[in-house]
DNA sequence: CGTTTTTGACCCGCGC
DNA sequence: GCGCGGGTCAAAAACG
């Protein structure tokens, strides 16, 4: 199970700020007949109204580090199955059962020294009068001492019962505003398919279970839930690829074939467009153009792919006219029936540029290192709802050239009617001045960031999707506007480059910098936006990316 | 042995 | 209707 949620997990640390780190108390570790005891007790918050984990609280054995008791507990009914009533027997904790406890998120350790009843060897051979009364007062003084630690562990539960509470609240608070939406939902379902749709992606995207990214319901609600309807033959889906789809994410007709069972692998079974096209025949044209919807990146890369955090399988390669380089045909096999593809094909002109187009949005959650490529296909699907202020505009009509520049001053993007589908290219081929984007004094390769790879400066390494992209939530309704403008093309050019190498550092530069996936997300929105804004250099970022000086370039093939 | 890749065949949309 | 090109399927081969 991967965590998340579409918040996150709930970071407790401001609640736990009172008590200055008190709860992250332990004391120091005895030898000999006295273990020094640890009560960990881990809170990940999660929203997902599917997780429904127990909290365990351990109590390890500091000494041999063995785990030593745990304790299961049930949020839901409060139950609790443990061997730690030494330790707390006052321990009643309650949480929803939606909460879901985690490490990272809070660490309440308690140290507490327990007499075995094992006094080793050497101090058994110890026999006379004083040493039996020594061992006496010894023992009323670790009783005492036991008691005080005892009544001391009872504060630290009032306190832990507190945090508790407010985890509940919050809790509770967010499950009337889901509650709230869900009523909103029903209010407006006698409104127009339209309205209807957008809530659909609003809704989705508070309880899709994306680990925090919000990716619109694009292409998954038009047809039966999959827990409505399971493929007939998942059970031959592979371990590692067959973690199904959150519960209540919809994988609709598009391209789910319910009624193939030929034995064959998964993607193979589940996914045929053609077939699903033909369960809705009345949206086929909308459905079809939505699929089409497509981000293509271009990047310098030597490796045969980009490193986007995702799983893909290669199911086609094909010779594309006009192009000596064959495109290769990948499917997402992080979970069954994804219905997201890529193709990647190097540039005809220039063998050194990867082209990598994608296609779809994922439905089931991601890794954070895959979150980009969601946050891109999402980003398209802005660029696509906005078509309809660039028809507005009078840019999108029949008359439209074949690649036109945004109104924008500094030629932001090209438009292009002759694409056969909607695609959004984003080109990070190109830099003016690399060396803007260096991060001293650690330079372009060694900024650590989420998700990814550190080896990433040392070229040949591909540049990530993470990097490039970053985890942007753009929250938008991508089936309008896929309808409305199946033709717009739109590309995100970076300026010309000075040199090969300078090239290179500037694309790593620029794409292990999250302010730059900032920039660049807030570029899309703002070119899609409509509100035809240029780009400007973010003054709070040091590394911003400058895409103002986007120039038209020759697409490859 | 299960999974992935390869690759020729097939399907479909589009233009003529 | 036919041919072309893009995209996908699926059997076989390769791989781990």
């Amino acid at each position: 199970m991967t965590h998340g949620g579409t918040s996150g997990p709930l970071s407790l640390a401001s609640s736990l700020g009172s008590r200055g780190g008190v709860l992250k108390r332990q004391q120091p570790m005895d030898s000999g007949d006295h273990h020094s005891i640890s009560t960990a007790i881990e809170f990940p918050i999660s929203l997902n109204p599917l997780i429904d984990a127990p909290m365990v609280v351990e109590a390890k054995d500091e000494v041999s580090n063995d785990r030593v008791v745990a304790t299961e507990m049930d949020f839901f009914s409060g139950e609790r199955k443990d061997t730690t009533s030494l330790v707390e027997p006052d321990l009643d904790l309650k949480v929803p059962s939606l909460t879901r406890i985690k490490k990272e998120d809070l660490t309440i350790q308690t140290g507490l020294h327990l007499h075995t009843g094992n006094t080793g060897s050497d101090q058994s051979t110890v026999d006379d009068g004083l040493s039996r009364n020594e061992d006496d007062e010894e023992g009323k003084n670790e009783l005492a001492a036991m008691q005080a630690e005892l009544a001391r562990m009872n504060e630290e539960n009032q306190k832990l019962r507190g945090i508790l509470s407010q985890v509940t609240t919050n809790f509770n608070a967010l499950q009337m505003h889901l509650a709230t939406l869900m009523q909103q939902r029903s209010h407006q379902s006698h409104e127009t398919p339209q309205e209807h749709e957008a809530m659909d992606v609003k809704t989705d995207a508070k309880n899709d279970g994306h680990g925090g990214v919000l990716v619109p319901k694009q292409f998954m609600d038009l047809g039966p839930a999959v827990n409505d309807v399971e493929p007939s033959n998942s059970s031959t889906v592979s371990p590692d690829r067959s973690a199904s789809p959150p519960a209540n994410v919809e994988v609709g007709s598009m391209g789910y074939d319910l009624h193939k069972n030929d034995g064959r692998s998964t993607s193979d079974q589940t996914w045929n467009p053609n077939k699903a096209l033909k369960l809705n025949p009345t949206n086929q044209a909308q459905e079809a153009t939505m699929r089409k919807a497509r981000v293509s990146v271009r990047a310098r890369s030597e490796a045969p792919m980009i490193t986007d955090g995702c799983q893909w399988r290669k199911y086609g390669q094909k010779m594309a006219k006009g192009n000596p380089c064959p495109k290769a045909y990948y499917r997402c096999t992080m979970a069954s029936a994804c219905p997201v593809r890529k193709q990647v094909q190097r540039c005809a002109d220039d063998r050194s540029i990867l082209i990598t187009t994608y296609e779809g949005t994922h439905n089931h959650p991601l890794p954070p290192a895959a979150m980009a490529m969601a946050s891109t296909t999402s980003a398209a699907a802005s660029m696509l709802l906005s078509g309809s202020m660039w028809s507005t505009d009078g840019l999108m009509n029949s008359n439209f050239p074949a690649r036109t520049t945004l109104p924008c001053s500094s030629s932001v993007a090209t438009v292009s009617a002759s694409a056969p589908f909607p695609t959004v290219t984003l080109d990070l081929t190109k830099n003016p001045n690399p060396l803007q984007y260096q991060r001293p004094p650690t330079g372009p390769f060694s900024v650590p960031f989420p998700g990814v790879s550190p080896a990433f400066g040392a070229p040949p390494q591909p540049p990530s999707l993470p990097q490039l992209f970053g985890q942007t939530l753009l929250q938008t309704s991508p089936e309008m506007a896929a309808t409305q403008f199946p033709h717009q093309k739109t590309h995100l050019v970076m300026p010309s480059p000075s040199t090969a190498e300078t090239v290179k550092a500037a694309t790593a530069a620029i794409t292990t910098d999250p302010n730059f996936t900032a920039a660049l997300a807030a570029a899309i929105k703002s070119i899609i936006g409509g509100n035809h804004q240029c780009f400007n250099n973010n003054n709070g970022s040091s590394n911003n990316v400058n895409i103002s000086n986007i120039t038209p370039h020759k697409s490859c093939s």
